[in-house]
DNA sequence: CGCTATTTGTTCAGCCATTGAATTATTTGC
DNA sequence: GCAAATAATTCAATGGCTGAACAAATAGCG
């Protein structure tokens, strides 16, 4: 699943044209301003014919294509930018979460170019509507990016649970799923993408893992290394090291939400003690807070904390400073253990970060060893709601990005 | 550091070599019994032609030798086994630690070829003394190993303490060292190793992540991916993570020991409060068994404790089940967040480990979400007393290994 | 003992992608 | 209008992989 480097495979006479395609579109893909094919050869130590050669592949597959020579001081012919192609593959990004649907299509740049999003208490619905219905959103989806001119080349589904190597959702404890097969429930609609090697046709997984993708891939481009933590009913973890998604032995790191905080504190239904999530997680904030549960469904339950709390309400005040120095033992563990430098709050804590950000940083300040020399930066996500579906269709067009060899196969 | 996968620059006409050189050398250095050519050849995918151009170069380099062939039944020409070289370049492995020095010699099998154990208490040497009684162990180490046939070609040391990218101790607290340039030390005596491209005339960095890597490296091959505990008077961590070793943003990854397991409890000289190492310290089960301090030095702490547990002290084996209780805690979170399958206890603690892994598992199996689908290896390590000093060597070898094409180039 | 089947390893012409230098293209500055 | 400067392309040369044919060395079998 890491999609930074290079196959640990065979080196082949073709895998070199492979490679420095990847290269080349990657570097276009990670400037900040359209690159000439001068600055790429410089940049990435080719020659200028090479990359010359490399780049006319890209363009007759409709992978970049040539913008508006960039303004540049001094005397010599014009350079011509290079930029990722606004038509050709983009990526289909699906999600279910316990109160909505999500379907959205990102183009090969990261721009979100569709996205639907149906509100819903999706826990009394049986899985396969559910996906029923998203695969319906999907193929409106798919004929409005085939207006765009884009082709949908791989999908990808978040859910909030734990998901195998198969696709199947062991668990997803929230939504009230067990031992769910997607793809086969998938199977049995219309296929929504065209094939292309190299490009799973379908990739299940846990939503704070897309998330963390989306957060990896937004631009301006951020830190290669950080901890994106959802925090919703449950609370996950995404955890980038060195520009690829770590995801465990068997895929289920992240599991922030069951760090022990106090070990010999509140039962959790993981069956340990003192977790993290009876700290931090919605309810025990909802329930600190003093508001009845009853009457707040999950969807509203945070921004029913950020009003109270923006309103100097001393109990969410309370609730949301507890919540946040719970949420920053564990991290302090976390950094400590992974030297981090950055911590980014997504989901729900997104919109709470003016209030859990301050007791997290001072929990970090007093626990983590190396805090006094190099500051770590706690900040909410820049995504929006439905980071997950984004980081999902995201997680497509990077596939394509860094093997673009498949497409441009298919494409002739 | 990463040893595994390809460059992420440019793939320029000769690297197709370099990456192929690595690849089949990688190839044997992985095998159980020595490949043959054709072997080789199914199992990096590349044409037994280019196999064997491939093996004539590592052959003239003396990165390989050829041996016995294997006993293989059925008809065909015997294959011709291909080994690692038992001459040719090797490691030296460094050590200062609280009360020994250590130096070895690394062959590219991974065969410690020599090793010297200085026991002193380090603590009121100066570091300038310390390295230049290193440096002279390691003369003699390198006329050993010259007699054998080995060239060394490069040096890792490793430190009990934070070390940055520059090779800078910034702080061994148990050493009493804080700021110490080690490169700049040791640049005041002759070198002590070849200079090869590729791989760095010496490289400073912590106990536990070089223990880790010598684990990750010891026969037969383990998991690619688990914790390496080392526990002595500090307690700290060696990550690795899909074959990698993982050092953080800032090479301070691994401080297990700073991980809060009771958050309002006793206060740590980090200046936290309940931290792992004031329950499952040195420190704090020599003292939690009811032994004085004064009366027992560091170095023989832990092989106490060991015979008390076995004639059945109850006051030690309280002590060591506490500890063990609190390291669980610690190791539970690390699990739930990064799903490894196996945690190895090495220094202190692998002397220990009949007592400690029994609450470690208990602890795993209470708080880790996953326990249940998949089991946690909780194990001693395999490697001795001055595990790290191996590690550090048998570093430099695997840079040899992941990058033969340097090597090659010096040899003419 | 000799023949065949089988597997290993090498040789060699062909080919693909990169290289580096020369060439063409297009602008700024004087 | 011309020189300088930068961008991009063309092209023969080169290095390394490929695939097929060939040589080498053994077991099995009559």
């Amino acid at each position: 699943m890491s999609l930074t480097h290079a196959p640990a495979g065979a080196v082949r006479q073709g895998s070199l044209r492979e490679l420095n395609l990847a290269l080349v579109l990657g570097r276009i893909a990670a400037a900040e301003r359209p690159p000439s094919r001068a600055d790429l050869a410089t940049a990435t130590g080719l020659t200028r014919a090479t990359v010359s050669a490399v780049v006319e592949d890209l363009l007759a597959g409709r992978l970049v294509s040539e913008s508006d020579p960039a303004p540049r001081s001094g005397a010599g012919r014009p350079a011509r930018g290079l930029v990722l192609a606004d038509q050709g593959p983009a990526g289909l990004g699906l999600e279910v979460n316990v109160d909505y649907l999500a379907v959205c299509v990102v183009d090969l740049a990261g721009e979100v170019r569709h996205r639907t999003v149906h509100r819903a208490d999706l826990r009394p619905v049986a899985p396969a509507d559910a996906l029923a219905q998203l695969v319906e959103m999907a193929g409106a989806a798919r004929d409005d990016a085939a207006d765009q001119g884009l082709t949908l080349v791989g999908a990808a589904l978040a859910v909030p649970g734990l998901v195998d190597d198969a696709g199947l959702v062991r668990l997803a404890p929230n939504l009230g799923w067990q031992d769910v097969p997607v793809p086969a429930l998938l199977a049995e609609h219309p296929p929504l993408v065209e094939q292309v090697p190299g490009v799973p046709v379908l990739v299940v997984d846990n939503e704070a893992n897309l998330a963390a993708l989306g957060e990896l891939h937004s631009r301006p481009p951020g830190p290669s290394s950080f901890l994106h933590i959802s925090g919703e009913v449950g609370i996950g973890a995404g955890i980038v090291l060195d520009g690829a998604l770590f995801r465990g032995v068997r895929g289920w790191s992240g599991e922030i939400g069951h760090l022990p905080v106090h070990p010999e504190g509140r039962p959790c239904r993981c069956g340990g003690q003192g977790c993290l999530e009876q700290y931090a997680g919605q309810e025990a904030i909802v329930t600190a807070a003093g508001l009845a549960r009853a009457e707040l469904p999950a969807d509203t339950a945070t921004a029913r904390l950020a009003e109270l709390a923006e309103a100097g309400d001393a109990d969410a005040l309370r609730a949301l400073h507890d919540a946040g120095t719970a949420l920053g033992v564990a991290v302090a563990g976390v950094v400590n253990l992974l030297d981090l430098d950055t911590v980014v709050l997504g989901g729900g804590y997104a919109a709470l970060a003016p209030w859990l950000c301050p007791p997290v940083l001072a929990e970090i300040a007093g626990r983590v060893l190396t805090a006094a020399w190099s500051p770590v930066t706690v900040r909410p996500s820049t995504l929006g709601a439905e980071a997950a579906a984004v980081g999902a269709a995201g997680s497509v067009v990077r596939r394509i990005i860094a093997q673009p060899a498949g497409w441009l196969a298919r494409s002739g």
